[in-house]
DNA sequence: GATATATTGGCATTATATTCCAAAAATGCA
DNA sequence: TGCATTTTTGGAATATAATGCCAATATATC
């Protein structure tokens, strides 16, 4: 849940930066209106409280000869507590495995992984994945090509907005 | 496929800007044991290469209040060109949706749409998504929990690293 | 082994971030 | 509405970092 309140300008500090990480206080105080001392101490703010968790590079895996995401399905034999932290702890060691979402519906798990073929899909498969603790059944689907790959969120509709007029 | 060679030293900077994007240079060349220059310079050669598509700052959807993470398979009604471009074009504009892929496999896109409630939720697929063009089956799935998420990529195995001994 | 090419390291310059403090604005309260 | 308090702002001084240049070193080529 929201720590705290942002204002208009908190929200367009963090659609800037979202857009460009490295954006410079100067630039960035004079597309949301306002000096740069106050934009600093903004966006030192939404750090510090973890809105902004982190800065990074995104690098484009075609670039690097990481063609295959795969999107897995996992099903563990138990769905207790400890059988499903035993599984989270394990899969988030896989640098791989660039997503994993505990699940509604018929699946426990979903992962998206990302190797350079199908061969290391294979491996990760039979070495990583089925030697991991719980698993049964595993579902494969794999893209074809990305279409849209976005890491800056959609702004709130309304309501949680906060107006002051 | 990989636009140019890479050496030990660009998959170290490759390695240390996708954990911290706003790292200085002298910082980053420290790590990867160059001075500072040469360093910059291969910086900037993978930013001009596309290596590095761009630097952004995440910000945590928890804290701004976008708690549900839905995964939705897609079947268009025809899969011809056209109207794969028509439902690709579309999909791109809707700030909802952070990832969208072509898939193998019975559905024909598989998208991942953040939002911040069930209702706005239903708000998506009866405004956005059942409008698209050729859309004509929808399966979703939300996640309870994330439990991995990365931007950084995995290190390529063996093969591709060209090892220079 | 000599020449040519590419890469590196250090320095000077320019740009950027950070800190501090006084001024202004917003807020709370009678 | 008017006054006091709190919060936020803007600008100037200082510290830190990025950038471009050039000579020195290392690497590759023949």
């Amino acid at each position: 849940m929201p720590t705290y309140d942002l204002d208009e300008l908190d929200w367009k500090i963090l659609e800037q930066v979202q857009t460009d990480g490295r954006i410079t206080n100067h630039e960035l105080s004079e597309r949301i209106g306002l000096s740069p001392s106050p934009c600093l101490r903004r966006l030192k703010h939404l750090e510090a409280e973890g809105v902004i968790s982190r800065y990074v590079a995104l690098v484009d895996p075609s670039q690097v000869g990481l063609g295959v995401s795969a999107f897995i399905r996992v099903r563990l034999d138990q769905q207790g507590d400890h059988h499903l932290d035993a599984f989270e702890k394990a899969v988030a060691e896989i640098p791989e495995v660039m997503e994993c979402y505990l699940m509604t519906g018929d699946a426990d798990y979903q992962l998206r992984v990302l190797v350079d073929s199908l061969a290391s899909f294979e491996d990760f498969l039979r070495y990583n994945l089925t030697r991991m603790p719980g698993v049964s059944q595993v579902t494969t689907s794999f893209a074809l090509r990305p279409v849209v790959y976005r890491t800056a969120l959609p702004a709130l509709s309304k309501k949680s907005a906060k107006s002051r007029d």
